[in-house]
DNA sequence: GGGCGTTATGTAATAATATGACATCACGCA
DNA sequence: TGCGTGATGTCATATTATTACATAACGCCC
């Protein structure tokens, strides 16, 4: 087993102990959606999640977005809206939000923290959740 | 007519403006369905639209899709990644980028200019488009 | 241990969103 | 006139997501 697989052991445990702090659980279906994530390394799509999860095909949609929304509520995933894809998060983010820097070459996602944000949000306007991605190239693929 | 139609016409007849400024051709399909967007004065469905475009349902899904394309490109319109949905943009933003603040109870959108972006771009990522959406409840809503 | 509520998963059907491919039309212009 | 280009029409299908209901797993109370 090399460097990634360890890596993705430890955030799986990582995910355990957040979840059990949290009360939720991380049944063996979520967590295997998540080690899923993890190996891919970037955004993948339900379906693709769908046709990993049991090759021959008999896994039926809600199966895995119910586990995505599992994940995505405990702050282990998140959904890239744009693509229509989701993605693994191994940093908690506190009240801070997901920023997202998505290569549109190479497919590549850089994940951070934004600062809290908005300047400007509308008097009495109370944010519950917020969309930032940017599209472009990464400096891997603009110098090429 | 009242006061939202001439509005809308206002707009409609701006947006021909700066499309023949650009030297895109705003056509009448294009056109029938921004006025659509504006008339709805919120985020609309693609299939809303062409419902509403041929209310005899004989309009095809790619009718609908092409003309919010052109829209989108041509800054008349957006796209609510998290919604699915489209909205007429009254402004021009130049390099600025929208910032919409969307009621998930109402469903009423503000639009602003976000400054284009104080953050932290990793080094050498060069932005092509950037989506920047907030859910929550806007001012009326969260007082009732 | 037996019933029972709650949460998670299985499964079938279908809804909602979007694109590909190709035909046709309209219009400018050599 | 004939041709090239961009726009639209039309059919088919792909992709993404949800609803509804059945079953299973598990804790809890008695």
């Amino acid at each position: 087993m090399g460097h990634t697989h360890t890596s993705t052991e430890m955030k799986l445990a990582k995910a355990d102990a957040l979840c059990s702090q949290k009360g939720l659980s991380l049944t063996p279906l979520r967590k295997r959606v998540l080690e899923l994530l993890l190996e891919a390394g970037g955004p993948v799509k339900a379906y693709d999640l769908l046709a990993a999860l049991k090759p021959d095909g008999t896994a039926q949609p809600p199966t895995i977005y119910r586990a995505l929304d599992f994940l995505t509520q405990a702050g282990l995933a998140h959904r890239v809206e744009a693509l229509n894809a989701y993605l693994a998060c191994v940093h908690g983010h506190g009240d801070e939000i997901a920023e997202l820097f998505i290569c549109e070459n190479c497919g590549t996602v850089r994940e951070q923290h934004a600062p809290a944000l908005p300047d400007h949000t509308p008097e009495g306007f109370e944010i519950s959740r917020s969309v930032l991605e940017h599209y472009g190239r990464c400096a891997q693929c603009s110098t090429t």
